[in-house]
DNA sequence: GTGGGTTATGCGAACACTTCGCAATTAGTC
DNA sequence: GACTAATTGCGAAGTGTTCGCATAACCCAC
């Protein structure tokens, strides 16, 4: 189904190289722009790892994909329609949980109500020991 | 006030090096490794940014200082008591306010309740949009 | 369909930040 | 004061990301 207009609605020309970028995004749930490249030369070797930064960050302005931070550094991306949970990282394991979005509600409302901050939980993790490694 | 013995204490060795890091991270309250830098070349003018980055990843392991990410990739480092409080980083301004720990008790006890996850609060900066960028 | 302006791609170099290896120096111990 | 082990300085190497530029591709109008 047209991702085509999906792009293009968004004033984007439509190359393969973005269309994939956008698709392995999407499939990969949370990927660094190094396992986006990786999934997309699966289909299309050649695509350049510039190419892949260029395109997320373009993808990233029109509001498609949106990067989270997990730790030590890389981004990951996300399609936005899925950021519909938070990222619990676990300082021992290193595993990467999610959690609902909505655990977090009393602390979003308590930001906003006291600091007239509106948070975007989902853009940072985290970060704590999880259950497994709590024992 | 002694400094010395703090870090003895720990099993270290007090060199000049490691006190002034550890100095500089108490006066800046939070700081980049290259602010470190920076704040103890006023005093010690050939301090290598490689002994930097050590002594600060030594006052770590001993828990003298911790360090949090507020985004875009650098991590920025913080002494172990002055962790009482959570960052605020702004998407618009890129400002990094600071809000008592408190207001994410209920999160933190969600999270802990619902997910057994223990929650380190400041270890991840929270992000959104501060009151004068919503505006 | 074809032409032409504009944007995206590929490629390599440049960058920023962090880590590493090694020899020289220094702290702490006896 | 001398010895051993840890620490420093220095340069090089490693990542991860961005940039400049020429070529190629897209898309709009005709």
């Amino acid at each position: 189904m047209a991702d085509q207009h999906e792009l293009r609605e968004k004033g984007l020309r439509l190359t393969p190289q973005r269309e994939l970028v956008l698709a392995a995004v999407r499939e990969l749930g949370h990927a660094t722009p190094e396992e986006v490249a990786d999934k997309v030369r699966q289909t299309h070797p050649g695509i350049n790892l510039s190419t892949v930064y260029r395109n997320l960050e373009t993808l990233e302005n029109v509001g498609l994909v949106q990067h989270t931070h997990l730790g030590h550094g890389g981004a990951t991306y996300h399609a936005a329609e899925e950021l519909t949970h938070l990222h619990l990282v676990c300082s021992g394991c290193g595993s990467v949980g999610d959690a609902p979005i909505d655990v977090a509600g009393t602390f979003v409302q308590n930001l906003s109500d006291d600091y007239g901050f509106k948070t975007d939980v989902s853009h940072f993790a985290i970060y704590g020991t999880c259950a497994a490694c709590t024992k």
